[in-house]
DNA sequence: TATACTGTATATATCTATATGCACAGTATA
DNA sequence: TATACTGTGCATATAGATATATACAGTATA
């Protein structure tokens, strides 16, 4: 399976922590379900051309956070979350970065009719480019 | 005068970071006016209970961005930056970050139409708060 | 001129992210 | 059983970001 895990290297955001947010929100979103096997972490060392720590400490995260499982010579595979956790999830990702932007743009002073125009703006241009 | 610079030290943003950003905010959005002198950096380093290089750090980034100018034995004082740069850097900080939130949300497989729900519902909530 | 402010420079410390190598251990399967 | 996959653990190295202390230098002004 193909997955479309991309990282940039010169992101002030570290590495594990891109591939952490991906993988959440792959899953979060219901892109991969329970049991479904990730690459091996030599594997997706390999294609993203980084170190197996880094991708070990990606995998130890999740599982930490219960979104994977792990088992030794087995592999690593989309832990069996409830539907509830998944929403919860999904809403306050989404709402604490949709507020923090909202934040910024009053902190620029803007006004609030202001920030709804750019906001919608850029709803257009993304339906546009969608198809 | 009572600058409104507030800094989180647990933040995975560094504190230079957050100061270059706020101070660029206030500047762009018209807070601050061309010559107007910023605190020194002891007497902001002692406010924020951080270290004079840090503060360092932060005023030397804004003087290489074009913020503010610094001169030995006098202090630091606001630029004086063109309009049409201050208008640039509100929207293109605005538009980017919330074009940011959009795409996360994307990536968490929300709709256009639900991200606008949440983000009209975020709006709601900060016209309330205001007053 | 004395002093009390400004910013400047340097050497160093600490933390984090990342990388490397190597040995170990569990599992599947030809 | 042999082999080739999986993940685990550890010790160490390196680079860069960030923070600190301390001493130095310019300026304003009583």
């Amino acid at each position: 399976m193909e997955l479309p895990i991309r990282i940039s290297k010169d992101s002030r955001e570290p590495i594990y922590h891109q591939i952490v947010n991906q993988f959440k929100a792959l899953i979060a979103g219901g892109h991969l379900s329970a049991g479904t096997p990730l690459p091996s972490i030599r594997v997706l060392s390999k294609d993203l051309e980084i170190s197996i720590i880094t991708t070990r400490r990606a995998y130890q995260d999740l599982e930490v956070q219960g979104f994977i499982k792990t088992s030794q010579g087995k592999g690593t595979f989309v832990a069996d979350i409830s539907e509830d956790l998944k929403q919860e999830v999904k809403v306050t990702s989404v709402y604490n970065i949709l507020e923090n932007a909202v934040d910024t743009a009053l902190s620029y002073d803007y006004s609030l009719e202001q920030v709804k125009t750019i906001f919608l703006e850029i709803l257009k241009s993304k339906e546009k480019g969608d198809i």
